[in-house]
RNA sequence: GCCGGAGUGGCGGAAUUGGCAGACGCGCCGGAUUCAAAAUCCGGUGCCCGCAAGGGCGUGUGGGUUCGAGUCCCACCUCCGGCACCA
């Protein structure tokens, strides 16, 4: 790692030759100290129930950072953002008697420490090993008052045995939609057994209805399948994102919107392929719903709200000529359907070749060869009111209100991953089949009206058609929309699909229904550095789990972890277990030999459950212990949890899906995992991309005159280079891809940690976005030896103190307990660090503070600073550490001022200032301020119309006119 | 396109409930100290006019509500984030 150039100050505040004196030379001595004996006594241990130590009389607090991927780079500036945050209200809890748990892990799976493996010949044990070691020391480095005794790490044996077990738990889980949740296997088949269930024709147990199969009458394959179709965890043969590049498979959340790797930026094909699902989509439901009873930011809320993507509407069948099966289609707006003139099915539709004409088979063939050549990038790039393609399959439907043959048309715009693969196509309503319809020449009836007065919206105006018709896709007023049995004629659209619904289900030919854009989650990848599956696979193609018994599943070693990567988008995957030893790869059981599961899981299992072994870390017996589970969970979870915006639709509904199946099976006490959720902003910083667009590392970006770019002050017009070429400036989130990394490392050395955390926390409102300003860290440095000066003779090395106090100054004081103590629980820490700032300007003035003053100051000072403040702690005498030492509290009375000075507007602008007793009466007020000469002079004789006074506040005077 | 979030001095930001805009810090200017420099300390610092007293303007833009608007309402502009043919 290249050092960056030191400013001025630190070189100077490093060479400070006066031992008594607050320089980075004394903060290193002082923390090193304090971080040593913290260590040793286990200042920050947190006890359990059951454990010695534990007093159940104290409140808890389980304050929770995400925790961080062990990356080769340590950790950068912008991890210790959150981590100091968290510190500083843990801290804080403690000294107001709370029982605080505050750990701290590895989420060391993934993908960089098995490409660096590839690229460099190192095992990614070795190198994530190695990574782990760097960033606990570093973390050590902050004073950060973590358990240290509690760390995890997701690739140690001991951690993913659970991980494992929790995939056994959805393995052998189903979720029962009588009760909405998630029950033991079991159970589905005890329900069979007994008839109370039967089999539909899909393979799907339903409550006892005519025509279902029983399970007496079902043969070995049947109920295996009938199994396989319910459980939470199960293997199927889906379209996958594949990307060749990589050898592996992705999560829909792991492709960009241009359709290719998030990681690595590869093209990413879909292609069917035999995988591990996971029933997700069960939990669509209780996931959106339970998100109003947790504390977190609203635009996360939405964000998965969005995501899971309720819409309620209905399901509506279209009777076909060809088959006795008609067309299901799923529609948001039933009370259009009288406007359906034409239907749609996706390419892949399984109906289109039993619908199709001879006719037509060899447009159609040639349609669907098309689509599926076309890459994702290339049909997204004409998403949204662009060209819309497609061909008619020569076959009609019927549609069910009108009772009027329509044509079935195949198109590319309908997806067969949402809803049922089919629309009933309303052209008039519905602004994609407007278009559609218009290009070819496929009739388009009104049958809403749009409120009185309505205005296209420019999108719908913007189609507008050669005649200036404009699509409608609000709701109105339905019209022309009458058969023999059923009006929607004059009702309002909301109406309207309340009466139509109730009609079709009447008749047979729909039903109420809810649809969401969540799919099941695709949970095997084609890579080594990942947990094992605890399944193995028989001869005959039947799966079978392993016993717990015999878990963990241990990760075989190996040479050679290469993924096979390959140009050819059709090449088969095979993942780099497959190369491992027969020994491990192969299982004899009861004389068949099967073959273990030779995909891993993918990065977010170990994340999906951490925070609830950090409560028992070395249970060997149960994932988590019952009581303490229920003691650090109580309340709705994890109190307080802390991380970037990053993860609000992956690893935040990931475990909160496997947070509600453990709940549902009886393994945790609460229906959520997170109670309060705070992104913290990012910090941002200069980044620099070459002619070709890629980015360089920022510490080697010069200017014209070669100085380091980061210390260009004026950056407009200034030309920057890397290596000889000029690059092009950017501003953006500090980090590895960027490539404009800085390590907390030298700010450590060049000022003290201490003052770190406080420029983190001071640079502004811990949620929002703000730039790595080094120039300003100073700032906070200089602060703190003020305030060491306080209290210490620098001459002598001995405390300084008055015998007196200050009254001013211990006014003062009280109003800086009130302050910081209301500004941590707010976590507006910039503000208390601001008070404290003015406390210590203030004391130095007034000529310092007495020994309990200074007790006091010290103790507000220690969640920010904690070692600076444990020093001056121990330096007043204690022999104790702080840590668990009261809060300082405060006087109310000595919080207000006894005479306040009223700003006095004429009209607006403050033209007078008068000072009044704190409590006087409003009518005292107003014959003060217009008996005060200033206020006399600036009327000129112009008359008072009304007296405006806020008492405390201000007075505001309205004149007459002239 | 849709959905969120945000725009305040040279810079980071403060103003918690409609009540003195710019707390605090950086930077800059002046002074003390010093052989000199750094560090440190003291004072000043929104912009414009003025020697000053004082006056005018000022929270992205334009309007509105109010005794009073950074804060509330309407319209718009810019930037950041999420989603994106989801029927």
């Amino acid at each position: 790692m290249t050092k960056s150039p030191s400013t001025k100050p630190a070189d100077t505040a490093t060479a400070d030759r006066n031992p008594f004196r607050y320089s980075a030379q004394l903060a290193g001595e002082i923390e090193s100290r304090w971080q040593t004996r913290w260590e040793r006594d286990r200042t920050f241990a947190a006890h359990n129930p059951g454990d010695p130590g534990f007093d159940a009389t104290q409140p808890k607090l389980y304050c929770l950072d995400m925790f961080p991927y062990p990356s080769g780079e340590g950790l950068h500036v912008g991890h210790p953002l959150g981590y100091i945050a968290t510190d500083i209200y843990c801290r804080f809890r403690r000294m107001r008697g709370f029982n605080v748990l505050h750990p701290m892990g590895f989420d060391a799976f993934g993908l960089p420490a098995e490409q660096f493996a590839v690229e460099h010949g190192v095992h990614p044990r070795l190198t994530t090993e190695r990574n782990i070691a760097t960033m606990v020391r570093q973390l050590k480095a902050l004073g950060l008052s973590y358990d240290w005794d509690r760390r995890v790490a997701t690739i140690e044996p001991d951690y993913y045995k659970w991980t494992q077990w929790i995939f056994l738990q959805l393995y052998h889980s189903w979720f029962d939609p009588r009760v909405g949740k998630a029950r033991p296997i079991d159970e589905l088949s005890r329900g069979l057994e007994s008839g109370e269930l039967v089999v539909d024709d899909h393979h799907r147990a339903t409550p006892a209805v005519e025509g279902g199969r029983v399970w007496a009458d079902l043969n070995e394959n049947d109920r295996v399948a009938v199994l396989a179709n319910h459980r939470l965890a199960y293997l199927a043969e889906v379209p996958v994102n594949w990307c060749p590049a990589l050898g592996t498979v992705l999560a829909n959340e792991e492709v960009t919107n241009e359709g290719r790797s998030d990681r690595g930026n590869h093209p990413v094909y879909k292609r069917p392929l035999k995988q591990w699902m996971l029933r997700i989509t069960a939990y669509a439901e209780r996931l959106a719903d339970d998100l109003d009873h947790v504390q977190w930011p609203e635009p996360v809320k939405l964000m998965q709200r969005n995501w899971i993507g309720r819409s309620e509407g209905a399901m509506i069948d279209f009777p076909i000529k060809a088959t006795d099966e008609p067309i299901r289609v799923f529609t948001t707006r039933p009370d259009t359907v009288f406007g359906a003139t034409y239907m749609v099915l996706a390419p892949e539709h399984p109906l289109v070749d039993r619908i199709t004409t001879d006719q037509q088979r060899r447009v159609v063939t040639d349609y669907r060869r098309q689509t599926q050549r076309r890459s994702e990038v290339e049909r997204m790039a004409e998403a949204g009111g662009g060209e819309k393609t497609g061909v008619f399959t020569g076959g009609h439907a019927v549609n069910p209100a009108t009772g009027r043959e329509i044509p079935i048309w195949i198109a590319d715009y309908v997806l067969m991953g949402y809803g049922t693969g089919a629309i009933m196509a309303v052209p008039a309503h519905d602004l994609r089949d407007w278009v559609f319809a218009w290009r070819f020449d496929l009739p388009v009836p009104t049958v809403v009206e749009p409120p009185a007065g309505y205005e296209p919206t420019s999108e719908e105006a913007a189609l507008a058609a050669p005649d200036k018709r404009c699509p409608f896709s609000g709701w109105g007023t339905s019209v022309n929309s009458a058969n023999d049995e059923v009006s929607l004629d004059g009702l309002p659209s909301d109406e309207a699909k309340r009466i139509i619904t109730e009609w079709l289900e009447s008749t047979g030919r729909g039903c109420r229904e809810v649809q969401y854009k969540l799919r099941d989650w695709l949970f095997s990848r084609q890579r080594y550095w990942g947990e094992p599956f605890p399944m193995l696979h028989a001869p005959d193609g039947r799966t079978v789990a392993v016993d717990e018994s015999e878990l963990p599943v241990v990760l075989p070693e190996m040479e050679d972890f290469t993924p096979e990567a390959s140009d050819d988008p059709e090449a088969p995957p095979r993942p780099p277990l497959a190369r491992a030893p027969e020994s491990w790869r192969i299982v004899q059981r009861d004389g068949v030999r099967y073959e273990r599961e030779l995909n891993t899981m993918p990065q977010w299992a170990g994340s999906c459950w951490y925070y609830l072994r950090f409560i028992d870390p070395r249970n060997d017996e149960q994932l988590v212990g019952h009581d303490a589970e229920r003691y650090w969970m109580a309340g709705g979870g994890v109190d307080f949890y802390v991380g970037g915006v990053e993860h609000a639709v992956l690893h935040l509904l990931y475990a909160r899906f496997w947070h509600k199946v453990l709940y549902d099976l009886g393994h945790v006490s609460t229906p959520e995992p997170f109670g309060r959720l705070f992104n913290q902003g990012y910090i941002q910083g200069y980044a620099y991309r070459d002619a070709r667009g890629v980015v360089v590392p920022a510490a080697e970006v010069v200017d014209e005159n070669g100085s380091p770019a980061a210390e260009v002050q004026d950056r407009a017009g200034a030309k920057f280079f890397w290596q000889g070429d000029p690059v092009t400036q950017e501003y953006g989130k500090i980090g590895k891809s960027l490539k404009n990394v800085v390590s907390p490392d030298e700010i450590c050395e060049e000022y003290g940690c201490d003052t770190l955390r406080l420029y983190e926390m001071y640079m502004g409102p811990l949620d929002a976005s703000k730039p790595w300003a080094p120039r300003d860290i100073i700032g906070p440095f200089r602060f703190l030896q003020r305030a060491w000066r306080l209290a210490v003779d620098e001459r002598t090395g001995e405390l300084t103190m008055r015998d007196e106090p200050d009254a001013d100054v211990e006014r003062q004081l009280h109003r800086t307990i009130a302050k910081v103590t209301d500004d941590i629980e707010r976590l507006a820490y910039n503000t208390a660090i601001a008070a404290l700032i003015e406390l210590v300007n203030a004391a130095t003035s007034a000529g310092g503070l007495t020994r309990d003053q200074l007790q006091r100051f010290v103790l507000l000072l220690a969640p920010f600073a904690p070692h600076v403040a444990e020093e001056l702690w121990a330096k007043l005498g204690h022999q104790q550490s702080l840590a668990c030492e009261p809060w300082p509290s405060y006087d109310p009375a000595l919080v207000t001022h006894d005479q306040v000075e009223l700003p006095v507007q004429l009209q607006g602008k403050v033209r007078a200032r008068v000072t009044v007793d704190a409590d006087a009466d409003p009518a005292l007020i107003e014959a003060a301020v217009l008996a005060d000469e200033k206020v006399k002079a600036a009327l000129a004789g112009r008359s008072v119309r009304k007296v405006v006074v806020v008492p405390g506040k201000i007075v505001n005077i309205v004149v007459g006119r002239g």
